[in-house]
DNA sequence: GTATGGGCGTTTTAGACGTG
DNA sequence: CACGTCTAAAACGCCCATAC
């Protein structure tokens, strides 16, 4: 993990240029590059193959010393790994347009990344895309291209609006205690202004489960509470279907609840999951809670789920063991309460993206180039 | 006493994929 | 096509044991 690469250079002028980056990993074409499918594998093997060709080019710019440099952001969110060279490495496999996905800065901007021994910046724009494409079928390399953020924006279009996503870390020592109780369901009454008047029972509900919650079918958060503990503790959820087990859970869900639900209606998303009962469904074995946009961290109202914000929108989190599906416990609150038992993280991550059509990888087939002429 | 590294819980993020 | 969501593995970071 001290990886050479991990070291800045001296100076920012001591950057290798772009145009011979990309003749020293020219070597790297047709060499064969293995894909597990597991993304988090395939991109960091890549960056340290990426890291190996430069460092054995025997020309990285010499080292900042001990000392003399260091990371401006906090927790060094959004600065490229490879720092000698100050690149970051993307791996483009299938599709017909190729998504770069940057995190935690926005590569147009000249935000200050690393002061160097010299007192010169390393900006988040000065910071090169290795984006290598690799032939998913042969498993080998297939181009390299080298480019700026620059050039990325003035060839396809600016990075879009960040996307922000929020986190809650369900801790183990925490999960444990709520499947320790009895029934295990961490449980808190509803907070909506108009609770009193929800109903009590579960009937057959005439609405489609995206429809605009109304106070007469809302039900209770007891009521739903009933029903995990009745049906849903012990159902195995299968843990193979990464994808879509939020939506099998949906289902469960929802059809006990008295509705009916369409295939299709499960495909809509939108937040929260069931919005015409104001519930937002998880289902989780690992600790991360991806809630998305919406954090009950912060009182926020709802534009699409009216009389509901989103600290009383309810949340049924179900706990299921990872390697059966089986669902062994459950959280069922109103949002405010789960940063009573379970951690926000800090800061809210954010990427930035920009869709660039496959056509321009096909261009270069074979090759690696830097900022080439396009079209 | 300081350096090194294993173990492991916590945090970050790679890139696929879904949706409007 | 642009943007948002999803999963889960890598990376981080802290603690502690052991080596030097």
């Amino acid at each position: 993990m001290t990886g050479a690469l991990s070291i800045p250079p001296s100076r920012k002028s001591a950057l290798t240029s772009g145009r011979q980056l990309a003749r020293r990993l020219s070597v790297f074409l047709g060499s064969s590059f293995h894909l597990t499918g597991k993304q988090r594998t395939d991109g960091s093997h890549l960056r340290k193959r990426i890291a190996e060709v430069l460092e054995q080019s025997g020309a990285l710019p010499a080292p900042a010393a001990d000392g003399s440099w260091r990371i401006l952001p906090p927790k060094k969110k959004g600065v490229p790994r490879l720092l000698r060279e100050f690149i970051d490495t993307y791996i483009v496999t299938t599709g017909s347009s190729y998504n770069l996905q940057v995190w935690n800065r926005n590569p147009s901007e000249p935000t200050p990344h690393v002061e160097l021994t010299d007192g010169s910046l390393l900006r988040a724009c000065d910071v090169r895309f290795v984006i290598t494409r690799i032939d998913v079928a042969r498993e080998i390399v297939r181009s390299v291209i080298v480019a700026t953020p620059e050039y990325i924006v003035s060839h396809f279009g600016k990075f879009g609006k960040p996307t922000i996503k929020e986190q809650l870390i369900i801790l183990p020592r925490v999960r444990q205690e709520v499947l320790a109780l009895d029934p295990p369901i961490l449980f808190y009454a509803d907070l909506a202004p108009l609770a009193r008047q929800f109903r009590r029972r579960i009937s057959d509900q005439s609405a489609r489960i995206h429809d605009v919650p109304s106070v007469a079918t809302t039900l209770r958060i007891e009521a739903i509470r009933d029903f995990v503990k009745a049906h849903l503790l012990g159902r195995r959820i299968n843990p193979d279907a990464t994808k879509n087990r939020g939506q099998q859970l949906e289902q469960i869900v929802a059809s006990g609840l008295g509705y009916d639900v369409k295939i299709g209606d499960l495909l809509i998303g939108g937040f929260p999951d069931i919005r015409h009962q104001a519930l937002e469904v998880k289902v989780q074995d690992a600790p991360t809670v991806d809630l998305g946009r919406y954090s009950p961290q912060f009182a926020e109202p709802l534009d699409g789920c009216p009389g509901f914000s989103t600290q009383d929108v309810r949340y049924l989190i179900a706990l299921t063991d990872p390697s059966t599906g089986v669902c062994r416990g459950a959280v069922i609150c109103p949002g405010k309460y789960l940063g009573q038992h379970f951690v926000y993280v800090a800061n809210e991550s954010f990427k930035c993206q920009r869709s660039i059509p496959m056509a321009f990888f096909d261009r270069f087939d074979g090759r690696a180039v830097f900022n080439p002429p396009y079209p």
